[in-house]
RNA sequence: GUGGCUGUAGCUCAGGUGGUAGAGCGCCGGAUUGUGGAUCCGGUGGUCGAGGGUUCAAGUCCCUCCAGCCACCCCA
């Protein structure tokens, strides 16, 4: 047999009701907050994600489907969609376009990880950029939109965490200041932590070990080293996030895989979701377009959340996945009535099943088994009488009523 | 890439010390005529993940592989 490949899968009704319920919220706040849909391709040059993303992330080094295409060039199925938007950004000039660019994205990334509990090899993404802006506000805005959208998809118990991870210059000093107070405990560490201690520091301050912990807590912060330009950035987003009522926590150690982050970044932890914890991940990427060969630096910030994650955090409250009408014709003459019936009525937005000819009770059946609210029932009677006969499956109760008034009764 | 756990009917699972498979749910049909949900009866359904090996005999023991899950790594 046949079977979707390791890492991907069918989502099937009714889960893909959730589904298109989380997406359908998150189309209504960015369209709110004047974000617009752009769609770029799942295929890119190898390049763009080699220097946006970054050479040495493990994204880059060991996660990416990459293949070569028949001219050559290699092609890769892309892992993030904040280099694409980018690209196309640069690519259509759309920084001559008057404000910010407010634009989101929904639809599958790939990376080539071991899957497990929350993590795919195809998975889904809900996210947005601003580009254009470096103020703060922006980070603001963005910060405050998509904590409405998981708000607002029913996603409860949720934390917002928030840090700055400054500019090129402060970071690099900070590197360098972690390394050194890092230097008389590595004997101590665990192995993996030692070696992040010399290939990237910023990386055991989001350990998971738990030996390490006492460690961990004396290193020094990044909030302490920050430039002063980082700091004020820094301070007016919180400033800007409590105006608006929204609860966050500052977190020094919140380190962000993706090379391109600076100043801002932030994330959303929740509960359920096993070991991992993230539905969401974003920052500020000032640097980026210059990295991608624009001559005009185009400030952005964005996130993207995890659909996959989402939806399985979202899963417990379930949604009605009801039918309106069931028509049950009893004979071929009947079967033409329904089918001709059923077209008015769906006109006027209801769903609306038509059952192939079978005896009544096994029609009722499977009316009931596709939880149909009501059924029509079409048969000899009903046609010399020129009325129908609907019945209500939760009440059980049963109306004789003229063609024109049933659309009336289906709510 | 590394590690742990698990693979028996569509689903959830039983199948002591080896003797060629079962339950519940689902699905299909029935309990007299054009009325679902409850109950009862019957039926369909599995080369026991795959391939080797040991044995008179393997779902059950051994090996290899594959898949799934969970964790590490990392991230959404």
């Amino acid at each position: 047999m046949i079977r979707a490949v390791k890492g991907t899968r069918d989502l099937l009704p009714p889960d893909t009701a959730v589904w298109n319920h989380v997406e359908q919220i998150a189309r209504a706040v960015f369209h709110a907050y004047n974000y617009r849909e752009i769609r770029t391709p799942i295929l890119e040059e190898t390049q763009l994600f080699a220097r946006g993303v970054g050479a040495e992330t493990d994204i880059v080094t060991k996660e990416m489907y990459t293949f070569e295409d028949r001219d050559g060039s290699s092609l890769t199925m892309r892992p993030e969609n904040t280099a694409g938007v980018m690209r196309a950004y640069i690519e259509h000039r759309l920084d001559l376009l008057p404000g910010v660019q407010k634009l989101y994205y929904i639809g599958p990334m790939f990376r080539r990880e071991r899957p497990q509990k929350g993590r795919f090899r195809q998975f889904y993404q809900i996210g947005a950029e601003a580009i254009g802006s470096e103020s703060p506000a922006t980070d603001a805005e963005v910060i405050q939109m998509v904590v409405e959208i998981l708000a607002r998809s029913g996603l409860s118990h949720f934390e917002l965490l928030i840090n700055s991870v400054g500019c090129g210059k402060c970071r690099a000093q900070y590197i360098e200041k972690l390394r050194e107070a890092l230097q008389p405990f590595i004997p101590q560490l665990s192995p993996d932590n030692q070696r992040r201690a010399e290939t990237n520091p910023l990386r055991v301050l989001d350990s998971k070990v738990p030996e390490d912990e006492p460690i961990i807590e004396q290193l020094p912060s990044i909030l302490d080293s920050l430039c002063p330009e980082c700091l004020e950035h820094f301070e007016r987003v919180r400033l800007y996030l409590t105006d608006r009522g929204i609860k966050f926590e500052v977190k020094p150690r919140l380190v962000r895989g993706l090379d391109y982050y600076m100043r801002t970044t932030f994330e959303v932890v929740h509960g359920n979701l096993g070991a991992q914890n993230s539905v969401l991940g974003g920052g500020r990427y000032d640097g980026l377009a210059e990295q991608l060969d624009s001559k005009v630096p185009s400030p952005g910030i964005g996130f993207s959340i995890g659909e996959d994650r989402l939806v399985m955090a979202v899963s417990d409250n379930q949604l009605p996945d009801a039918l309106d009408l069931y028509i049950a014709p009893m004979d071929e003459s009947a079967l033409r009535h329904a089918g001709v019936l059923a077209t008015e009525l769906r006109a006027t937005g209801a769903s609306v099943e038509v059952g192939t000819t079978a005896k009544l009770k096994k029609a009722m059946d499977i009316a009931n088994k596709v939880s149909a609210r009501r059924v029509l029932i079409i048969g000899e009677d009903e046609l010399a009488a020129g009325e129908y006969s609907l019945k209500d499956m939760t009440s059980g109760t049963q109306l004789r009523l003229s063609r024109a008034e049933i659309a009336g009764h289906l709510k």
